[in-house]
RNA sequence: GCGAAAGUGGCGGAAUUGGCAGACGCGCUGGACUUAGGAUCCAGUGGCCCAAAGCCGUGCGGGUUCGAGUCCCGCCUUUCGCACCA
């Protein structure tokens, strides 16, 4: 029984904490001295205005991370910003006609207040956001700078249009090849557009995954792909009628003697003059026209399909005259456009050739291969190492593939009809975007003098706030005159602005140095903070951002390192991907599978119903068409923010996915209340007198708790951190006779607690009389001479029976051990004549002496 | 199709290295206190069995080992990624 005034009341004392730790700026550090530094980062959110309980998730472990680094003694940094420009700002503009400026400056405020509401503290003083002019300012810069290298260009590329609103779109508003907003088709069209070269980097993007100790396997195995590095060769194969040469790549030169056809493109630039005496062009013509309007997922469900061209070209190796076709699964955008068929030894050339009837020629077989070549198709199919040997190929007969390799690749050189050559399936970034809420890019065009730069003293271009938004006839900008209409500052004369802005990626893709010095005026961050500050050592996000924003600010931390304003080249040593939080919703079948709100399921049983009719639960995602969002404000007036905290962290490893449940909370909550009647009970133990010693299996515990909660921190387990709090926790209960004498212990507690719950420990800290922010106090050490137990038991087994056990002290040495097993009769007996075949030690657990 | 990861109670999940399977929590069962319990506290909770003893238990089938959730081989299932990249 507790007085009222005693009850663990998160509402009194969350808020007043909160004021506090941002009344005395707790987390603000100065980056000045940077030894001892750890610099660790959230993926700043895009400010959509509702957080809901799942994105909590990984801002509650950072702050976890955090609080515990400051106990340390780390000097760690934790800024946070946001990633303010983008779409669904200027479609909030177009449907409820508020202007995306106002629409984002209210979300962050909201948004804030949310994060301040959870108990996680930033470094507010470093406080950024995209769409102020003083940041996208040096996205601007930034921009001039590749400019002036090469590296941001403007060029002519497919991109996805929507007719109807006339704009391009991001991949992400591309739904099931529809505009998100209208519904309207979208449709590939070949643009102007500005890029950034990032396939300049393709090779150091890929070799830096390397040494990425600390990413996730998953996520390095994605950005290779995507990069899709190849190495092989380009060689040419003369065309006679042609009078010249069609260039292929290849990744396998040593299977050329095996290349019995060659594979062009639809799109190949050739192919008009060879079909152009074809008896059968205008069909051609038609089936080339067909295959061009699909997409490649389409010429995929359609299959391999092929056209011969009645031509023929010299395979330079083996001299021979071999047919020339059209293929609908080579790929304009990769390599050549044009490919050697080697269909003995490549699955899709062998699909084609059968489908055909194209000759087949083995030139790999395997090293063991009795004699009675040739060996399967299949078995030789991917041979690539030491166990093949090139077979019936004039001058790389016998060789290992790898050699054959390097053998044709030295030949074609020689020749003179090709070389060695190594490409990546990654593309050039498109950063442009008719869309008027982002960076406008700083460039003219002058009548006169062409593309011209704008100066950097004039920078930031700033976007105009008087543009109207109708979301229909694409981007307000270009319609703003003021805004398009400029002075050439080259020749003085008129010229017009490019209205493009860039892509949200791009202000992302350097804000973590920004962070060090927010407000400076005069560069685009301080290069001295960064190099003593950079990489970050902890990043925090979602896996969405694997590829994209990932890859983006790998390729710009190397532009900066290349501009020299920066040392490093990976801005990201260790990387961490949270999983998603779960929520179930209910389907209804009767209703086309419509979502049903929470409120119209009837329960029956234990099932959901709706009208008589059950209903389907589905667990994914929260999102409000699911009806299935939870918002932590009742939450938290019912519970506290520590309640979220703790059961957002206990109810499965980070990294996976997890299911809210509303049960599940409770038991988080009831821990921090049995945690906090116990202080008081611990605490009035202590004033009045007579503390007996804490029994040593509590010192035991808490030892073992501090070893595993720090270990856990490290290792990012931060639900088997919390359940080792709970057994400490449910020990100290179990000896609350011994109340005076668990002060030490309990204080311990609140300590391992504190990056968890951190108002409920501070304001239990605060009553035992210490000084507040437990977050300066020191992170305890746990002696390991404490942890262990008194005594083991060693169990004698034999042929995996237990044949006796004995209790001796801990830890036993092996003399021990076997003495045990001597004076135990059973064993004694059964033993004599015998070998020890192992004993093992385990700290704090059994010892089983085996005997056979 | 290719590649990767994972399959443990009613549920979320524990189990440094091959060493007491199911920690911790939810839920459930019983009890206490109650006008009441959706509050709190106590006890129990993998299965078979009234209970005990015992036996069986980590997707399935083999194997290695004194000993396997963990290692090896072969399947099945699920999730994720890639999807004609020559």
């Amino acid at each position: 029984y507790c007085a009222p005034h005693m009850q663990y009341r998160p509402g009194d004392i969350e808020e007043k904490w909160q004021q506090k730790w941002a009344d005395a700026r707790v987390a603000e550090t100065g980056v000045t001295a940077s030894g001892n530094k750890f610099y660790m980062l959230n993926m700043f959110p895009y400010p959509s205005g509702d957080l809901h309980v799942g994105h909590g998730r990984n801002y509650i472990l950072g702050d976890a991370l955090y609080r515990y680094l400051r106990m340390q003694g780390r000097a760690a940094l934790n800024p946070m910003g946001w990633d303010a420009f983008g779409l669904p700002a200027e479609n909030a503009a177009i449907k409820r006609g508020i202007h995306p400026r106002e629409w984002t400056l209210s979300n962050i405020a909201r948004e804030k207040k949310q994060f301040e509401r959870w108990g996680i503290i930033y470094d507010w003083s470093k406080e950024i956001a995209s769409c102020h002019p003083g940041y996208y300012r040096w996205n601007q810069w930034l921009f001039l700078q590749l400019y002036r290298r090469g590296l941001a260009y403007r060029g002519k590329a497919p991109v996805n249009w929507c007719p109807q609103d006339q704009t391009v779109l991001a991949n992400e508003q591309v739904i099931d090849g529809r505009c998100e907003r209208c519904g309207a088709e979208v449709v590939q069209r070949d643009l102007e557009q500005w890029f950034f070269k990032i396939t300049d980097y393709a090779d150091r993007l890929d070799a830096g995954l390397d040494a990425l100790e600390h990413w996730p396997d998953k996520v390095k195995t994605m950005q290779r792909n995507w990069i899709g590095r190849s190495a092989g060769a380009d060689i040419d194969f003369p065309i006679p009628v042609l009078g010249r040469s069609i260039r292929i790549f290849t990744t396998r030169p040593d299977t050329i003697f095996g290349a019995t056809f060659l594979v062009l493109a639809p799109e190949h630039p050739d192919v008009a003059k060879l079909i152009s005496d074809h008896p059968d062009r205008a069909a051609i013509e038609k089936w080339i026209a067909e295959v061009r309007n699909q997409s490649n997922l389409e010429r995929q469900e359609t299959g391999k399909e092929g056209r011969f061209t009645g031509k023929y070209a010299i395979n330079p190796f083996t001299k021979e005259e071999i047919p020339i076709w059209l293929g609908n699964f080579v790929l304009m955008q990769y390599g050549t456009g044009a490919i050697m068929s080697v269909p003995a030894h490549d699955q899709r050339d062998f699909e084609f050739a059968k489908q055909y009837g194209l000759a087949v020629r083995i030139v790999i077989a395997m090293n063991e291969t009795p004699p009675g070549w040739p060996l399967s198709m299949v078995e030789a199919f991917t041979a690539k190492d030491d166990s093949a040997r090139i077979v019936d190929s004039g001058l790389i007969t016998g060789l290992t593939p790898p050699a054959a390799i390097e053998r044709i690749g030295d030949e074609v050189e020689r020749l003179g009809i090709g070389n060695k050559t190594v490409r990546y399936r990654l593309r050039d970034w498109l950063i442009s975007r008719q869309r008027y809420w982002g960076t406008p890019i700083p460039m003219l065009y002058c009548d006169r003098c062409g593309l011209v730069p704008v100066p950097e003293e004039e920078l930031p271009v700033e976007l105009p706030v008087d543009v109207p938004f109708t979301g229909r006839e694409g981007n307000p900008l270009a319609k703003h005159e003021a805004f398009v209409n400029a002075k050439c500052p080259k020749c003085g004369g008129a010229a017009r602005r490019e209205t493009d802005t860039m892509d949200t990626f791009v202000d992302s893709s350097w804000y973590y140095a920004r962070y060090l010095s927010p407000r400076d005026t005069t560069r685009i961050f301080d290069s001295k903070l960064a190099n003593a500050w950079l990489p970050v050592d902890q990043y925090i996000g979602g896996i969405e951002h694997a590829i994209l924003h990932l890859l983006y600010a790998r390729f710009i931390c190397r532009a900066l390192h290349d501009l020299g304003l920066v040392d490093v080249e990976e801005p990201f040593t260790r990387l961490f991907n949270q999983g998603m939080i779960t929520k179930e919703g209910y389907r209804d079948p009767a209703q086309g599978n419509s979502w049903v709100p929470l409120g119209e399921v009837e329960w029956r049983a234990g099932k959901p119903y709706r009208g008589g009719l059950e209903l389907v639960p589905e667990t994914g995602k929260m999102s409000k068409s699911r009806f299935n969002v939870v918002p932590p404000d009742e939450l938290i007036a019912r519970y506290g923010a520590d309640t979220q905290r703790v059961y957002t962290l206990f109810i499965a490893p980070p990294e996976k996915e997890a299911p809210w449940s509303e049960e599940g909370v409770v038991g988080a909550y009831r821990f921090l209340v049995r945690v906090w009647n116990m202080g008081i009970q611990i605490r009035d133990g202590a004033t009045s007198g007579g503390a007996p010693p804490a029994p040593a299996a509590v010192l035991r515990k808490m030892h073992q708790a501090i070893d595993g909660v720090t270990r856990r921190f490290e290792r990012f387990e931060f639900n088997t951190a919390i359940s080792s709090l709970m057994e400490f926790s449910n020990l100290l209960g179990d000896h609350l006779e011994h109340a005076g004498g668990l002060r030490e212990a309990y204080l311990v507690l609140l300590k391992l607690l504190h990056p968890f719950a951190p108002h409920m420990t501070e304001e239990m800290w605060e009553m035992f009389g210490e000084k507040p922010f437990v977050l300066t106090s020191k992170w305890p050490v746990a002696d390991p001479a404490l942890m262990q137990e008194d005594v083991v038991t060693i169990v004698v087994q034999v042929n995996g029976k237990l044949r006796g056990q004995i209790e001796v002290p801990n830890p036993p040495a092996e003399d021990v051990v076997m003495a045990a097993v001597q004076k135990n009769e059973k064993v004694q007996s059964w033993v004599a004549g015998k070998t020890v075949v192992k004993t093992i030690y385990v700290p704090g657990k059994l010892v089983n002496v085996v005997v056979r």
